[in-house]
DNA sequence: TTGTAGGCGTTATCAG
DNA sequence: CTGATAACGCCTACAA
């Protein structure tokens, strides 16, 4: 059985017959005769020696951890940012603080408010919706932030997002490409950031390409349960529509299930567009054709963005827009 | 703008005209006079003043973070895992530091190995493979561990399972009853925690209730990539199954995707059995019939066991098996 | 090269 | 009730 209590440089420094200086010195790779190195070299491996991480933080003023603040771990586009920000630590040496603050935005303020207690150097947040009091509790807060989503020009804040539009264009031009003319637009909470920004996205791109759009829906939420009733609407409607594009892929998924119970199939007789690319889309039967915002480029850049901060903290407010790409699969064909 | 440099009890005492200890004492809720309460108060509320966590960690020798150790953030058990842990400690002030670890046990280690530098109070810990290494870094850790997934009797270890046995049961007997008999199993690498479990569990299973086994076939990951192949070949044999009973539901899927590539339907002429319930068996269509073997369950529970431990260390260590459940869908109609 | 000592920001003990 | 002071474990001038 190990000890059960942790040994300290002074419990090395008594065994190896030197100072508590010398054994910090030695295991720093710090200048040190090789007798004397030798000598708290094994004694710190008889003991076990580790050091503490809260003592060398406190001395060090850094906690060498980042926060992750995402609205609800379970959703797939959430965990795809996760994996990417988890993946773009694994090379430093920062560890990842998990918070999982629900939609509600008082959640996140209150998490700004407890990182000033530092324990954490630097956060990514991932706001759901960004009210004034967010962007307010983030120009307060001490330590840096990135934020990924939309953000007022005027945040002065480290800021990674997707282009929308542009996504939404790629969606109804494959779909104009591929011979479909009346297209339905199937979308999450307006209110959101991603709702807000995909129905701008589609009323663009629709305009632009002069489709012919046939209906609106909106779901009280981003997810397959959600998206059943108002999937079902758009399919009921007089001129039914050639493809349903779903601000998400849980969405799409609820579309296609929609489709289905009409008779109908996909993509013959109505064509699916999913949105964020995740890994259901390529499990989907049929594999779904889905626009890539860059769900997982965003969490990488961000992440690169914080670490530069860290590194250099009197740099400008960067902002990075990330270019969407279409994935095409089976629900379009 | 925020001054940039945190105040401390220092900063708040001199503006207050009172002692530190003092400033400590109101702050924490500590017998003082009004007037001296009144006016640490005030100080602290004009500073802006927020306690520093690493301070109070190496004072308290407690981090109030929790580690979860997973081998893939990817996989939907695994999120479906850390979903549950981040509720259990949703009441407490712990926090979630999260460490993906990759398939590879030596990782596992290393990150065993760290822990011990004490910047969090206990792990919880999803071993994909369990070697005597692993076995050994665990016993020698310093901080309580919990671990989830099978475990040798003597580990010494807070330790939570499921029963594969009994879930495949599930699978096998609903199968049976809807009138299949010739079975197939689709697993996923024998050499991991699960694979191996649920390959024993199956053979039980179908033996005790004397089914005709229609063949096992091994992927050679627990993905939907995977799958395919492995699916495929049980699809040809010369007596092809009437059910395919899946190790995880991405296998599943990939199993229903093989079935309709040869003309059959699900579950009409073939039915598919899924397992974990992870939320995509609902989102697949047909909606996946699949066992829940209680993976936010085994995860609440482990996080409740943490829990406990940090609260009294001396307990003995405790095993908890959780039971599966079925949630018979269309996949099985 | 080595040791002494101070300090990182808290909490807690012990006098006053 | 309050203040001075000693830890917690580490790092690092500075002095020897």
């Amino acid at each position: 059985m190990a000890q059960r209590r942790r040994s300290t440089l002074v419990a090395v420094a008594e065994r190896a017959g030197v100072s508590i200086a010398s054994v910090s010195r030695v295991l720093n790779d710090l200048p040190a005769s090789p007798e004397v190195a030798e000598r708290v070299r094994r004694a710190a491996e008889e003991l076990g020696y580790v050091p503490d991480a809260t003592a060398r933080s406190l001395k060090a003023g850094r906690t060498d951890q980042i926060a992750l603040a995402v609205a609800d771990v379970g959703n797939p586009v959430y965990v795809t940012m996760m994996r990417a920000v988890t993946e773009a630590l694994g090379g430093t040496d920062y560890r990842l603080v998990l918070s999982s603050t629900g939609n509600d935005p008082a959640a996140q303020i209150d998490l700004l408010a407890s990182l000033n207690q530092g324990y954490a150097d630097g956060l990514i947040l991932i706001p759901l919706r960004v009210t004034d009091e967010l962007l307010d509790a983030v120009r307060r807060s001490r330590l840096p932030i990135v934020v990924i989503g939309s953000l007022p020009e005027d945040a002065g804040t480290d800021n990674v997002r997707a282009d929308s539009t542009a996504g939404m264009g790629l969606a109804v031009e494959h779909l104009v490409a591929t011979g479909r003319r009346r297209i339905a637009f199937l979308n999450g909470p307006r209110d959101t950031v991603p709702g807000e920004a995909r129905r701008r996205g589609f009323d663009d791109a629709s305009a632009r390409l002069g489709v012919e759009v046939a209906g609106h829906a909106e779901a009280e939420d981003f997810t397959h349960q959600a998206g059943l009733a108002p999937a079902r609407e758009l399919l009921a409607a007089e001129t039914a529509p050639e493809a349903i594009v779903c601000a998400n892929d849980l969405l799409a998924l609820a579309a296609i299930k929609a489709v289905r119970e009409t008779g109908r199939r996909v993509p013959e007789d109505v064509a699916v567009v999913g949105m964020d690319d995740s890994d259901i889309a390529e499990l989907s039967d049929p594999a779904l054709t889905s626009v890539d915002l860059g769900a997982a480029e965003r969490a990488r850049v961000a992440a690169e963005l914080l670490l530069d901060r860290l590194r250099e903290r009197d740099l400008p407010a960067r902002r990075v827009v990330v270019e969407p790409s279409l994935h095409a699969r089976e629900s379009t064909r």
